[in-house]
Formats: C-alpha cells, sequence, structure tokens
DNA sequence: GTTAGCATGTAAGGAGTTACATGATTTT
DNA sequence: AAAATCATGTAACTCCTTACATGCTAAC
C-alpha cells in the first residue's frame, strides 16, 4: 500500500520548483510552465489542477488564501504556496533521485532549477545527461554504417541532422561542465 | 458512424511506409521504427501488435504467409504486406492530409518518406515546418525578452539553448527548400 | 453591451508504456 | 545445457489532451 496514488513526478516537481519563487495560482502557473520550462510545451488544465490538487492532499503545498486588499484584485483566485514538506521533496529530487534526470523531458526541467543546487549535483547531471546522449550518438552512428546502402538521400539527411544536434547538444553540456568546473569555490 | 475506432494516425503511417519497402513482420517493424526515424524512438511491441491488428481490420495491409522453403527459416512469423487501399491511403497522408506533417514528430515520419513524393509536397510540408518553427521563435524571442530581469543564469542559458536550436533546423531547411527549387524539373 | 482574457474545474477518451506470459531458435 | 535473441501477444495502468461547463473582469 504505502506510497499507492503518486505518479506524475515530472509536473509535481516543475510545479514545486515554481513555487519556490513565489506563491502562485493555477492560471499562472499553467502560463509559466508553458513557457518557461523547456517541456510542458502544451500542458493543459486538466492536467495540472488535478496535480495541485494531490499535491494538496500530500501535503506538499497549503492553500493560501488571497487578501483582499491585494493591489488590483480580481476574482478569488486559489493561490498556493509551498509546505516545508514540499520544500524538502523539492530539494531530494533536484538532486537527482527519482528517476529522468537525463532523459529529454526531465533534464530541462532540472536544468531549470540549476539555481537551488549545489555545483557537485549540477556536474552529476550535467555529465549523466552528456553520457546519455553519447550513448544516443553511438546508436545513430552504429546504425547508419549499416544501413547506408539501404537509405535514400532524405533519410540519410534526417539521420545526419538527428546526429548533428546531439553532437551539439554535446558540446554545450562540456562547455557547461567546465564552466561548473572553474567557478570559485565556495568557500 | 462511418470510420469509428481510426486513430494513432502517425503510427499507422510510419507502419504503412516501412512496408511500402518490402513486407515485414511486427518484430522486425519495430526495429525499424526504433531506428531509423527520428519518432518512435522506444517504442514497444505493446503498441505495435495492436496497430498492426487494426490495420489488417482496415484492409490497409493482409496478412503473407511465410514460405517455408524460405532460406533458413526461423518460426512461423506473421508477415504483412501493404494492400492496394493501403498504399493510397498511404499516398494520401503523405501529401499532406491528415494532421500534424508539421509537428516535431509527423514532420520526422514525413521527411523519412520523402523519397515517396513530389517535389511540390516536399515544398509544401518543409516550408510549413519552416514557418512552425517561425512561430515557435517569435513566442521565445517575446518571453525571453519580457523575462529578462526575472530568470537566473541557467533558465537564460536553457531558453537560449532552445532558441539557438531551433533557428539551427530553420537553417537546415532553408538548405533543404533551395535545394528542392534547384532539382532538376522532371519533364 | 459584447468580446477577449482571466480563472477554475470535470468527464471522457486517446496513445502509449510496463510487466507479464509464452515459446522457438541460435549461440556460447 | 544455459543464455541470448527472435517472435508474438495481453492486461493493467499512466499520463495527458480535448471538449465541455461555469462565471468573473477589463477593454473596446
Amino acid at each position: 500500500m504505502a506510497r499507492s496514488t503518486r505518479r506524475a513526478d515530472l509536473l509535481d516537481f516543475a510545479v514545486l520548483g515554481l513555487l519556490h519563487e513565489s506563491p502562485m495560482h493555477g492560471y499562472e502557473l499553467r502560463k509559466r510552465l508553458n513557457t518557461a520550462l523547456g517541456a510542458f510545451r502544451a500542458l493543459s488544465y486538466g492536467s495540472l489542477y488535478p496535480c495541485l490538487r494531490e499535491l494538496l492532499a500530500t501535503g506538499w503545498v497549503s492553500e493560501a488564501s488571497q487578501r483582499p486588499g491585494h493591489a488590483g484584485s480580481r476574482r478569488a483566485r486559489i493561490v498556493y504556496e509551498l509546505t516545508a514538506a514540499g520544500k524538502e521533496h523539492f530539494q531530494c529530487v533536484a538532486e537527482g533521485a527519482g528517476p529522468s534526470a537525463w532523459d529529454d523531458d526531465g533534464f530541462d526541467v532540472h536544468f531549470a532549477f540549476f539555481a537551488r543546487t549545489t555545483a557537485e549535483v549540477r556536474l552529476r547531471i550535467l555529465e549523466g545527461r552528456r553520457s546519455r546522449l553519447e550513448e544516443r550518438l553511438a546508436t545513430i552512428r552504429e546504425t547508419s554504417a549499416r544501413n547506408r546502402e539501404r537509405a535514400d538521400a532524405y533519410t540519410a539527411a534526417l539521420q545526419r541532422h538527428g546526429e548533428e544536434s546531439a553532437e551539439r547538444e554535446v558540446r554545450w553540456l562540456e562547455e557547461l561542465i567546465s564552466a561548473e568546473r572553474s567557478a570559485p569555490p565556495p568557500v
């Protein structure tokens, strides 16, 4: 039984991360999720509101009733804020626990919250992502070598473009890794 | 009623496209789907086999029983081949009917089968994809200008990387478009 | 006063994965 | 003889979108 209905971990994580900044209501959370983070390009209310309900039930966020005197206050909005347990859970996931810190989507979200982690954690995630991409590159190169004859010009161009994109991301990661390494130690 | 339970259009399209090459059985289709096409990075049998069953029911593929005398024949495999109706449907989708020819995933699959289309269709899809990406770029630039102060260095780096990736893909498309335009006309 | 945008939600369904179940054939 | 890989499938479940339903507030 224990931790039964917990899932949608990535969305939870992203919401907690945004609430770290400041309390927010659903409508605004969705806008931020769709613009700021790389993943969640088209997140709908049908996902977000049930997620918020679950975060409430788990105790990771709480309802902060909107002050009526708030400047230019509109209709009653439900403002959510992080609880201590929520902060704790966020830190735990941010450090790389939970799955998917180097997936395409998971990585973007983790990266977006790098400011709340230590250099050690950042290095671990950047390097994990890099080796994930290098595995991908190895597969691409291997199969494109094997399929050299079978493939027409368009298929080949597509594979080549995918390969170059992955190579580009590896170089980007390498820059970030050496930047982290050469950063002044926090002592 | 009519066309009730038809969906999963993109997977259908990809399978028909691969079968255009030659008849194949499920296991091999899955391998090709996962390597050759950009989308379907981790397609599972749980998606593929039900899809094949539906394609059979719709009449777009037919079962071709494996010749027993076939060189080094293994166990009885179910080999699928395109029907005339299947070819017709494929052509129809390949020309840009049906949704998603310029989605991230849809575009890759359409592109992979460009060899079976006319230059006119290819240009239409390449240009559609380009304007899709330019919309995306406009959104990214607008929001990153608005958030200049709020964003920390990591969020900014992520947005910048996304922007550069999109710019790179636009340049790639532009090369392909001018290549199509300057190709010798087929008269 | 009507349109557009703000704000919150629910119900139904779609597209896929995971894990399971089974067995043949090839390689070591 | 064991392990890997080939080969086909099913059941349960997950996560998400679409479409709907509702009503407030600002701008034109």
